[in-house]
RNA sequence: GCUCGGUUCGUAUAACGGUUAGUACUCAAGAUUCUCAAUCUUGCAAUAGGAGUUCGAUUCUCCUACCGAGUACCA
């Protein structure tokens, strides 16, 4: 019997979501879609703690910025649904709010001797740790440890029914057999083996706020929610022999799911994992959206930075996999056909900016120039300018291989919308010389009073370029020094085609206030 | 420290015992152009080190080195 596939990605909302973790969200994605499956989310907010306002708001902006929608766990508004129904049937999402669940199991657990009480305060076992490091030693509640320990193990039993009365800081505690060799298997990883005696008694209920640590929530949510496959972050691997012991201990095993741990995440300079702390003191954002912290810290992020969706999408995508042949430009129906769990790389993958920036120049020299003018219009009218669309249609047509974003638009064709109020220092020294002036002077005054072409690119290019040469004029020089009094700089864009779009009174007019402002 | 992962050009990766070790990004040079960008062409550049298995190792095994993760009443 085969089940329906089920994925799940389970953040938890304690900041906003970075890059690896939409990239492990986009993994189970594809991975749910080709398999005609269900994505679910699902937030792991069993930390009390470590609640962060506006995080899993955030997470699920960002997944639907990028086009990763759950089919399960969030509803049509956005929201995480808090009631059973059809669609939803596993409500609430939120494990907070599913905490009248996680009781009875761990409970259960105990009655079938694969956990205990442990009465140890949070201070007690911070004592035991700090003795151990002052000897380099570590401490590990574990198998051996746990013998001298206060739980109800070492305790009578009347003792154990009098501390869980009577006390509200105690846990639940897995029992980790001793000696046991645990056989996994991992999707991406292939066959692992660990000893348990190398293992810890992992919390797993704690009485203080009736809440389940993430290995018990994990396991009975995952069960419950009949989840197929686990498709989640290499930090997670050395906790998989516990879950597996737990799938084990609940007699779940014949549908426990099957596991996929991706790599992480590298900072480009090398050391570490890309860590949200990072921010964007690298030179690029590690999150999807702008994130603004509680303090009023701004993080940036690509939607921000002007990267579409699909692009980032794609080369997140390619950040530890790839189809197996030499596309790399793939949509996200085309990475839903693509996508396999075996063809994801086991090693650490680094970003990269430029090639981030090729992704962005990609799409959006995909994108159609209507589109493109439709983008750029709200950041000319941010700088005050005010043009009918076709002319900024016709600005896009020609810039629009020079761009990686459409902000670039701006910085490239300036000169398109407001004359220069400065020229280059360097550019004029080398081409406004006297007598070169001279010559742009006559060059354009030729231009716009004596041509009666045509007033389009091809019309004025052959023209002026026949003109200069029938003078005899240095054809660079005069150029360069007319880019310069039309733009503010030597290089750039072509001459005919800064003419045809500025048109002869502007020209002329350019061209008179260089000679005004570069008068030596 | 211990446990578990990982290691191919600078970066992302391909080659799942036999290739001149391929591709993309970056970078460099040339072509083109009035300049710059774009484009096209060409080029630079890698199997961490050492043992083994094998007729033959990037690929399999072991050791070393290095990197990463975990070692919480965090996820």
């Amino acid at each position: 019997m085969s089940r329906k596939t089920r994925v799940r990605f389970a953040p938890s909302p304690t900041g906003p979501l970075h890059m690896g973790g939409v990239r492990t969200a986009l993994y189970n994605y594809l991975y749910a879609k080709q398999n005609g499956g269900d994505f679910i989310l699902r937030i792991e907010d069993t930390d009390s703690h470590r609640f962060v306002p506006g995080a899993e708001e955030y997470i699920i902006e960002a997944l639907s910025w990028c086009g990763i929608v759950p089919d399960e766990g969030v509803d049509a508004s956005g929201k995480v649904v808090e009631t059973p129904s059809e669609r939803h049937p596993h409500a609430p999402y939120r494990q907070s709010q599913r905490k009248p669940i996680y009781r009875q199991y761990a409970e259960q657990l105990i009655a079938n001797g694969f956990a205990y009480y442990a009465f140890d305060t949070a201070d007690e076992l911070a004592a035991r740790r700090a003795e151990a490091e002052a000897a380099k030693q570590t401490f590990i509640y574990n198998q051996v440890t746990r013998k001298t320990l206060r739980n109800s193990l070492t305790l009578p039993a009347e003792e154990t029914a009098r501390l869980l009365e009577t006390t509200t800081d105690w846990t639940i505690r897995f029992k980790m057999p001793e000696n046991t060799v645990v056989v996994m298997d991992d999707l991406i990883r292939g066959h692992i083996e660990v000893n348990t005696d190398t293992l810890d008694d992992k919390v797993l209920w704690k009485r203080a706020d009736e809440l389940p640590t993430y290995h018990l929530a994990n396991i009975v949510d995952d069960h419950l929610m009949e989840i197929t496959e686990v498709i989640r972050g290499e930090e997670w691997l050395p906790s998989l022999p516990l879950h597996y012991m737990l799938y084990k201990a609940f007699g779940w095993e014949d549908t426990m799911p099957r596991f996929a741990h991706l790599s992480l995440l590298l900072k480009p300079d090398g050391k570490g994992k890309l860590s949200k702390r990072d921010g964007d003191k690298l030179g690029f954002p590690v999150f999807p959206l702008r994130w603004v912290n509680p303090e009023g810290e701004v993080s940036r992020g690509y939607r921000e930075d002007g990267y579409f969706p699909e692009a980032f999408v794609n080369l997140l995508a390619f950040l530890g996999w790839n189809p197996g042949d030499d596309r790399e430009i793939l949509s996200m129906d085309e990475l839903v056909q693509a996508f396999s769990l075996d063809r994801i790389v086991r090693s650490g993958a680094r970003f990269s900016v430029e090639k981030a920036h090729w992704y962005n120049r990609e799409y959006l020299r995909m994108k159609s120039t209507e589109e493109l003018t439709g983008l750029f219009i709200p950041i000319l009218e941010q700088n005050g300018i005010h043009r009918e669309k076709d002319y900024v249609a016709a600005v896009v047509a020609l810039t629009r291989e020079r761009v990686t974003f459409v902000a670039d638009f701006w910085t490239v064709a300036k000169c398109l919308f407001v004359a220069p109020d400065s020229y280059d220092e360097k550019d004029a020294a080398k081409f406004w010389t006297a007598e070169n002036a001279t010559l742009v002077g006559a060059a354009a005054s030729w231009l716009c009073k004596d041509y009666s072409g045509p007033w389009t690119k091809v019309g004025i290019e052959e023209a002026l370029v026949e003109h200069i040469r029938s003078q005899e004029w240095p054809m660079g020089k005069v150029m360069n020094a007319l880019r310069l009094a039309l733009t503010g700089a030597a290089s750039g864009l072509g001459i005919a085609d800064l003419a045809a779009l500025l048109g002869p009174a502007e020209v002329a007019a350019r061209v008179a206030s260089a000679e005004k402002a570069l008068m030596k």
